[in-house]
DNA sequence: ATTAAATGTGTACACTTGTGCACATGTTGT
DNA sequence: ACAACATGTGCACAAGTGTACACATTTAAT
């Protein structure tokens, strides 16, 4: 009697994974998402649902883990690529940027999750962008860059550079991904932020005598 | 039959306008409001809510505009407080840390509504963000604080520096009012993220030629 | 090959949801 | 005072929701 679908082991868990994401880049927020909307954008039966996750806030811990990966993947690159230091802010923008637009539902839930309602993946997000800011302030280190900061001073500076990428992130999610002069727009900004924020890096020690 | 309770004009309104800020300081977030839970909330009947609203969204746009007269308010407070140029950033900041806490749910579903799922709401809270920008900027050209900027460099500025302000406000509402030790904290990163804006914006000619 | 565990399906049920409708009650303008 | 309007109430209904249960099928371990 029942017509169960021949599937690979886990395929229908990575389905549940992805279709919240499929949803959130339809403009939904991940708040206001259910089991059986998540369930029947996946193409399966509600109740399996449970034989992979608690309930939407398990599930969305999980993509927490995934999105970790994804920022991962982006540093690396960002590491292989920058070769010359000054082009270092306008690379490394760059590369952003095209993540983004590749993960824009990814980035979408993890804009939304900083504010969501679920504090413990509030929490994951938060993590993985201090995991991110440190790693930045270890590179920076390494590059020489930065020979006369403190360390928390470079962790501090390192800070505010992933929270203006990370609001930057908002805007560019906001425009269609092929409105080339918006984006180009957002680019431009993001990097003169950086500049910016480098150049009191630079003349920082002067205030704190 | 009907016992309609007596009510002063306009205050089912103000309640259904407030019962979702309500809701939000307690941990839920708009997007996964609805219509009965909000009425109920209000005490009210259901279908009330249509005499004022046409949807959620209609009332979010409506608590935007609100939204403005907190952060008005907020502008005027900062304006009066700072004497001394000095102690402008500490002043502000203080002011800014008071504000998010006297309207937390406010500034909650401020930050829920950047990343949120209706659009109209997006623009509007960034549009209310664009402004409190431009009114900095305004008011550090008054004092003559920044005279070797391009306005546009200013503006730029500025639209940091409320951004910075703006993601310190996911950490605040994250932590309890009475943590004084988190808050002291939260206070003194913020303010140090801003000093740090401003020694880039004094060296910051030097950058273009 | 047999058993145990993991995974998928279908049915069921008690609730909640948005919203339309008719009506009651208040408020305002003439 | 009366009419026109604004606002609040109760009821109804179809649709959607989370989740429990029993059962079927696949996979893994013995």
């Amino acid at each position: 009697m029942s017509e169960r679908k021949k599937r690979k082991p886990g395929e229908t868990r990575e389905k549940l994974m992805s279709a919240p994401l499929t949803l959130v880049g339809k403009g939904r927020h991940f708040a206001s998402l259910g089991i059986r909307e998540v369930t029947r954008q996946a193409g399966v039966v509600p109740t399996s649902f449970y034989r992979h996750f608690r309930n939407m806030d398990d599930l969305g811990l999980q993509l927490v883990d995934e999105l970790g990966l994804v920022l991962r993947r982006m540093m690396r690159e960002a590491r292989e690529n920058v070769l010359q230091a000054d082009k270092l802010i306008d690379e490394s923008v760059g590369i952003f940027i095209s993540h983004a637009q590749a993960n824009r539902s990814f980035f979408l839930f993890m804009a939304q999750g900083l504010a969501g309602e679920s504090r413990a993946i509030q929490d994951g997000i938060r993590s993985e962008m201090r995991y991110f800011a440190s790693e930045l302030a270890n590179d920076l280190r390494r590059l020489k860059l930065v020979d006369h900061l403190t360390d928390g001073d470079l962790e501090m500076t390192c800070d505010l550079v992933v929270r203006s990428v990370a609001f930057s992130l908002t805007d560019l999610l906001g425009v269609s991904t092929d409105d080339e002069y918006q984006v180009e727009q957002i680019r431009k900004r993001t990097t003169r932020f950086l500049q910016l924020i480098f150049v009191g890096a630079e003349h920082w020690d002067n205030r704190r005598p």
